[in-house]
DNA sequence: GCTGTTTGACCGGTACT
DNA sequence: AGTACCGGTCAAACAGC
């Protein structure tokens, strides 16, 4: 369990640049080819006729080489020039992202804690499917323009590599969160009211106060799974609406009855990675986000020892404020 | 035999009409 | 209110050690 190697990227890029220097190692070998060739023709001087047609092929065939060569020149600094043309339209959107998100939050007047929002991990308290589903229309395109730069910082996260990491608590709804909800949606909903309702059948006939809040701690890395320390037993494998690759759900087996389950999601990321005349080589990276769920039923201590064990583990070196967690915690 | 994985079926919530 | 869809879980079958 939780073995499989994280190499894909570096095989696939591998495989890519081995590809192309060979392209481009057959390429210069078929030019000396046709200077030896040439040379040898040249150097019979008994068959000029016919050694002037062929070295008539010979030139044709230079010229032609070079005509590509130009061609791949002007492919070249085309593709330079939609590379820029690509980043200046990016970093004007996002320019004007921003702008929209600093209007919403000056009227919805966001919690200090969602400046600390995380590209990598993030805290999530008391959402509820509902809210998520609430905020996320309206905000479509901040979501999307955020899953993008996740995309594209092709981070890893692991105990062993570096990593970036900070908290994100919410309690209270913005355009902020409104991304993670989407992200939600997307590719990582919460545990179901079902899981809730069980939990609430199990203890909500001992105590009547239930309380529906919700821990998320996400990470990013280039393995299928983290090395977290904890035994996991995988119990379901979904294909999720929009993303062709499954979704596999683990269960925590280090303690019966834990509430803490974690959500394997994998994103493909395509990357122009060499080029060679007017091909395009594209390297191919899977990335792997898990998110660790539990929910706070009643319970919220022994979930928090378990979550704190798990990410003391991740996030060695990093502090974790829980006495924020435990300030939202009464909120609920 | 034990443990973990796979996978189709089932259930409940949510969105849509 | 009825229906369809979707996500999460269950559980039997299967595989590996």
């Amino acid at each position: 369990m939780d073995s499989i190697g994280g190499s894909a990227t570096v095989s696939r890029q591998i495989c890519h640049e081995d590809c192309f220097s060979g392209q481009e190692a057959n390429v210069k070998v078929g030019e000396e080819q046709l200077q030896d060739h040439g040379e040898k023709l040249t150097s019979s001087k008994s068959e000029d006729s016919s050694n002037n047609k062929e070295e008539g092929v010979i030139e044709s065939v230079k010229a032609e080489m070079g005509q590509v060569r130009e061609e791949n020149e002007r492919l070249k600094k085309m593709v330079q020039q939609m590379e820029k043309d690509y980043q200046s339209l990016k970093f004007h959107f996002f320019d004007l992202l921003g702008q929209e998100t600093c209007k919403k939050s000056e009227d919805s007047t966001p919690s200090s804690d969602e400046t600390e929002e995380s590209e990598l991990v993030s805290l999530c308290l008391g959402r509820t499917p509902s809210e998520s589903k609430k905020y996320e229309k309206g905000s479509n395109s901040s979501r999307s323009s955020r899953e993008n730069e996740d995309l594209e910082a092709g981070l890893t996260l692991g105990l062993d590599s570096k990593f970036q990491m900070s908290t994100e608590l919410e309690s209270n709804p913005s355009p902020e969160n409104s991304l993670d909800a989407k992200e939600d949606e997307a590719g990582e909903t919460w545990p179901p009211s079902k899981i809730l309702k069980r939990n609430i059948d199990d203890e909500d006939a001992k105590q009547g106060d239930v309380k529906r809040a919700r821990v998320c701690v996400r990470a990013r890395c280039e393995t299928p799974t983290i090395n977290d320390g904890c035994q996991w037993r995988k119990y379901g494998q979904k294909i999720a609406k929009g993303n062709p690759c499954p979704r596999a759900y683990y269960r925590c087996t280090v303690i019966p009855k834990c509430p803490v389950r974690k959500q394997v999601f994998i994103y493909i990321n395509i990357v122009i990675c060499t080029r060679f005349y007017s091909i395009l080589s594209y390297a191919i990276g899977l990335f792997f986000i898990t998110t660790y769920l539990w929910t706070k039923v009643l319970d919220f201590k022994k979930s928090n020892s378990i979550i704190f064990s798990i990410t003391n583990d991740i996030f060695d070196g990093e502090t974790f404020n829980f006495n924020k967690i435990k300030s939202q915690e009464q909120k609920y």
